[in-house]
DNA sequence: TAGTGGTCTAGACCACGCA
DNA sequence: GCGTGGTCTAGACCACTAA
């Protein structure tokens, strides 16, 4: 019985080497790699190749070029982490945040969906919704009001009427077979409505951050459409911007 | 006198020309594209150069690739695409969401930093700022209320009274050698505030998304403080989140 | 097996930063 | 003017998909 080569491309390799390099030439920040036809000639590749490994190490931020002058170690390996472009459930958001998560039921109904919810979804003429809202808490306070859609199709059987998973990603993913893979996100000031206040005991007046998502499987399909009010009293929302 | 020719590299025509090719024959998501083969010979370049085009397009999203299959177009035709997540000037924001960027001046003025403005750009003890005032329109209707700082020192000379540039970058770029690359944001609903009323003339208790960031250079330099107050009606802020 | 994208070579010229 | 990275060509072989 043979087993399977995992064939690793030239470029691959000539990456590793380039970080062993930086490695015992204990390069700091800023400081000089080879030129490429050096990199070239010491590897035995061609430029192309050694070019594929330096564009791999500059996608994640490990080096930096500048035209006319050389090839650069970035500074330390990249401290900027936890920010709204990563997608997180909002269970480990609040964890991440300090607190303990916990879950207020408000209801799950399966609805007509919205004009919004057909384009974003692509759902079928006819196709119905399922909608789960609840309260999030943080440590016992209010953290986001959520509410939550997936197409009726995906869940078997009759519509829950409890869920025991804090996190949607988790049940969607046990009982549905989704995985949420990314996710586009519109972010709203507002305010809390009526229905807040009604259904979850809100306060009025109160300024609140929304997260209007569409939340996406690996092939692109929309699998959740997501409304999400986040108390900012609680939360930091950052972002790490890049050029 | 000679006016400066911009050259556009190769590879960028040949993707504004894929770019055309799916306009013209209304290629939907997950249509194919013609092999790279055909696209070299009726472009007339070079494989090389195709793909470079194709992994442009690759990396806006607007195409996948499939080994053995083909190229194919992403299900929304352009859905991902300036995110927040990516660092772009508010005139560019303003100018890619379809308006006409203008600028009114407030003031400029040399000032004594706040606290957190000591700790965010790392200043020393005594050190002063500069902060600029402005509201941004997008062709006339208010935009933006922008308060941007930065330390006294990278300004030559007095502090400025007026400012030609648009861009607060690009005033940085020209006048100080200064490049930002990167920055973190903190998105904070809030709302029009006394001095924002009386000295821009903004409603009041309208809803603001404010954008409380820190623009650094390449190498982690801390060089803006800035608070920018957008007017939700006029910006939808994306996000693109990636597991 | 044919057709597609993935990887790699060898060589050329261009654009930029700096002394 | 030299050394650096940026762009481009021509050609080759490999790996994967589907008929």
């Amino acid at each position: 019985m043979k087993i399977k080569e995992k064939t690793v491309s030239l470029s691959t390799q000539a990456k590793k080497k380039i970080l062993e390099y930086i490695q015992e030439n204990e390069l700091k920040g800023d400081d000089q790699l080879p030129p490429e036809a050096v990199l070239m000639e010491s590897m035995g590749v061609s430029r192309h190749t050694v070019r594929e490994a330096l564009a791999l190490l500059e996608q994640e931020r490990i080096i930096y070029k500048i035209q006319g002058k050389g090839t650069f170690v970035s500074i330390p390996p990249v401290p900027i982490e936890g920010g709204l472009e990563k997608l997180e459930s909002i269970t480990r958001m609040i964890e991440n945040a300090g607190y303990e998560p916990g879950t207020r039921w408000i209801s799950i109904t399966e609805e007509n969906p919205s004009q919004s919810m057909v384009e974003k979804l692509a759902l079928q003429p006819g196709e119905t919704v399922v909608t789960f809202i609840r309260l999030r808490t943080a440590s016992g306070r209010v953290a986001a009001y959520c509410v939550d859609s997936v197409r009726r199709s995906v869940i078997q059987g009759p519509v829950p009427t409890a869920v025991m998973e804090e996190s949607m990603f988790e049940y969607l993913q046990k009982h549905c077979g989704l995985h949420a893979e990314y996710a586009v996100a519109e972010i709203v000031p507002t305010m809390t409505d009526q229905r807040m206040m009604e259904e979850a005991g809100m306060q009025k007046n109160q300024l609140l951050l929304l997260l209007h998502q569409v939340h996406y499987d690996r092939h692109r399909v929309p699998l959740i459409y997501s409304m999400d009010y986040f108390n900012p009293e609680l939360f930091k929302f950052r972002v790490n911007r890049m050029k």
